[in-house]
DNA sequence: CTGAAAGCGCTAACAT
DNA sequence: ATGTTAGCGCTTTCAG
């Protein structure tokens, strides 16, 4: 019995031979190792719980990265608990840690810190994409606000100065990219041009962004959007009103999500290094759950990937 | 120790009172039951597995549904496995059957029919939204043909004739609604009209089928897109280009998503009725890895949401 | 209605 | 290098 345990973990202990045998057993019986009984059983389970949500297809390419990085970890499993309108974040890792998950891995939850910083009494807690106030949950994410300054950077130098901003509302890393956004245009002594329109993480937001952007006056020539989604239903929908980007107005995506690159005009947009996030977020969640090392957070540098969605500024304005 | 258990699991056999005590007691030392060890011990664990493809929003709905009818579900809980590519259905599948799964909820399984019978022979399968030759597996999904016929019946209701199709390529229900089309095409008297383009489920290639719409001449007046996804992206495109819907071409997409009502032009869509076919799947799986039911297949009717991307045949062509 | 004992399938620590 | 044994935290069965 220990025999074939040992065998289907890869542990030292049987030769080559016996592990052929066993396998071949295995095989003809139809044996397959039972993970319940595996992590019931080990000190450690290996066990690592990952709360996303859902609807956001931002964090799709999270959880892809995360089993990604899973793979090259021996012995590490994830357990994935979704979250969407009507289940939150804490629902969702409530039933983790019933499967006494060693670590939660939480991609942009919306709930509150004081939340999160409770769930992180009872385990080591990473927060993927979300800043947050809080040092005893470790945090990875990328420098919002260098994003976004990267953005009005890559605008400015193409000659615009009326520089719009459609922000994310309340969702996570939306305050960071504002403020960097404004910061930005300060810095470039463009206050006077700086422009918040009120927006969301979806397309219909961005669309919805576009209407009062038509209404200014004058109308910016630039708009760096809080996301991929919102930028794309924005583009989308200036582009139905007959004005197209970028002849008429350039457009900043953020996230670099794979519908940036398949937009009708491929988006300019600001990378997070998603396989970098997730491969720290996983690598931190197994060392905190073995006690290798303290809460903190990782600040991963945005990098501005340059698309068709931008144009120098052409001076005839609209 | 039984005692907890009972309280727990809301078993008959304790007092009110005792409840009352027991859960306070829990609460006091931070006792949480252990999911694995349930499982485990458990005859019949209650683990149902769900597989769907993370880079599909229509999955999300699904997997939003199947969490919702679960909460119906005493002692019935869902496994999540993902999707991508680079990790294909049976590998997730693979993963359930570890952790001991009752039975197996497939969304839209892109794998070859041959793969999920062997599957279902080890346990009960429930494919949703894929039509199958398989009578070994469970298969619940919408009508396809109809749901297309539908979308169709609407396009010549509203006089249009030369009404083209934007297909998925190879996507799960493709086949069966470009057949649909072809179909209702015919029935109508219009099969010269017929006009089949090459797509995907994808908005970009909702968007590289606009550009081949554009060269037909004469131009179709309106398409019957294969998913929203690739609708929004055809009409985006469309739309950028100077073509409007729905005043220049009128479009239905397929799945009746949250993005179909949020587009810049709220879009006329055929209603897959996610919670009828989630909470069928999952009592079908229930009730298949109980023994209470035969492998059989739920079709569900198609139903017709109207929005704004069609209008009358203007008669003035292009 | 409440407590004690057995055992689910595995792993870890032993003995051979 | 291989076999034996105890026990992870629960549920189930049986006594009290």
């Amino acid at each position: 019995m220990s025999l074939a345990s040992i065998v289907f973990r890869d542990a030292p202990g049987a030769s080559d031979a016996t592990r052929v045998r066993v396998r071949a057993a295995a095989e003809r019986i139809g044996y397959r190792p039972d993970s319940r009984a595996r992590w019931l059983r080990r000190a450690q389970s290996g066990l690592i719980g990952v709360v996303f949500n859902v609807r956001q297809q931002f964090h799709a390419g999270l959880v892809e990265g995360l089993y990604q990085a899973a793979e090259t970890m021996p012995d590490i499993d994830l357990a994935l608990a979704a979250v969407y309108p009507g289940r939150d974040d804490a629902r969702a890792a409530e039933g983790l840690l019933r499967e006494r998950c060693e670590a939660l891995i939480m991609i942009g939850p919306f709930i509150p810190t004081g939340r999160i910083a409770r769930l992180a009494q009872e385990v080591p807690v990473v927060v993927v994409a979300r800043a947050l106030r809080a040092p005893s949950v470790d945090r990875v994410r990328v420098d919002d606000r260098r994003g976004c300054a990267l953005a009005v950077d890559h605008l400015v130098s193409l000659g615009h100065t009326r520089i719009a901003h459609v922000d994310g509302g309340d969702a996570p890393g939306a305050a960071e990219r504002r403020r960097g956004y404004l910061q930005r245009m300060r810095a470039h002594g463009l206050e006077e041009f700086a422009d918040v329109i009120g927006g969301g993480a979806t397309a219909h937001d961005g669309a919805v962004a576009g209407r009062v952007l038509l209404q200014r006056e004058p109308r910016p020539t630039a708009v760096a959007v809080f996301n991929d989604l919102a930028a794309i239903g924005l583009m989308n929908w200036l582009g139905f009103h007959g004005v197209r980007a970028p002849e008429a107005v350039s457009i900043t995506g953020f996230d670099d999500t794979a519908e940036a690159a398949g937009a009708t005009v491929p988006l300019t947009s600001v990378s997070q290094e998603l396989e970098l996030m997730t491969s720290t977020a996983l690598t931190r969640a197994v060392d905190r759950a073995r006690g290798r090392c303290e809460p903190g957070e990782v600040v991963i540098e945005p990098r501005l990937v340059v698309r068709d969605s931008c144009a120098p500024y052409s001076g005839s304005g609209d």
